[in-house]
DNA sequence: CTAAACCTTGCAGTCCGCTACAAGGTCAAG
DNA sequence: CTTGACCTTGTAGCGGACTGCAAGGTTTAG
């Protein structure tokens, strides 16, 4: 199968499988006499499974790890359960982040109905984001 | 003021003080004779304005234009309040998409438990990533 | 014969916010 | 006179995952 039809089955485009390919994700192919690449049907799961993994939230250097020990011939699966532990301790902390910026912007909000326009001075730009002295509500 | 002392002041590096005024977010200062940058305590200010304008999530394109209609001579605060009304709609929408992909991870990393490796053929490459046909357990 | 639809390669550009580097000018201390 | 700290400019690189373009070769249809 040529890389179009690889690309229309999938959904990945021809683009970018070259570049999974240089990118080590997928091995070089076969090639046609004419040179077009020639792939049998494992690269459809191939795909697939990186498609599944970057949902996961994995990078593409991570699945590149993780294809390369499956390609070494052992099952990774004690390499993934590590990445996927691992990215779901960075998922955390980044909710963390986001819930403590959802109660600021929340706040920032909460403040700029309360304020008037004309309160906000030319130096200080505007004192929804940048408030005056009086009242601190928080961090 | 020199563009170190400013630096220093506001711990905003000199590198990217330049940065901030090659996009456009700070006016060209004034020059001393010898050419070096020199600057009134207006710059501050701005300077401080614009830290914590991206600690409320907003981006450089975003704080500038702010900061430009600020420069028009309106206050801003109607543009303030749109921008982060929209940016905590995206946060939450961001949350949203984290909460899912925490729980997808939270039933892989259940997966990876309960598999045995042997299980894992070469063309699915992993099967706590990509199940195999069995049951599956919601995306 | 030609046009269209494929394929090939390599390299540049995108977004974001810096950060680093090169190659030079300026100024004060010793 | 030299060293060092400061400043100037312009340019390139990072990470991440593509995306697009140029300039060409190949194959098929009409």
């Amino acid at each position: 199968m040529l890389i179009g039809e690889i690309a229309a089955t999938t959904g990945v485009d021809g683009q970018t499988i070259r570049f999974y390919e240089r990118h080590g994700l997928l091995p070089a192919p076969r090639r046609e006499p004419n040179g077009y690449r020639s792939y049998d049907n494992a690269i459809i799961g191939r795909l697939q499974f990186i498609r599944a993994a970057q949902a996961s939230g994995l990078t593409l250097a991570e699945i590149r790890s993780i294809l390369g020990v499956r390609d070494a011939g052992e099952a990774p699966c004690a390499h993934v359960s590590l990445l996927l532990e691992q990215k779901l301790v960075d998922v955390r902390a980044r909710q963390r982040e986001l819930a403590v910026l959802a109660t600021e912007l929340q706040g920032l909000i909460k403040t700029s109905h309360d304020l008037d326009p004309a309160d906000c001075t030319e130096t200080d730009i505007c004192h929804i984001i940048t408030p005056p002295k009086r009242a601190e509500h928080g961090l």
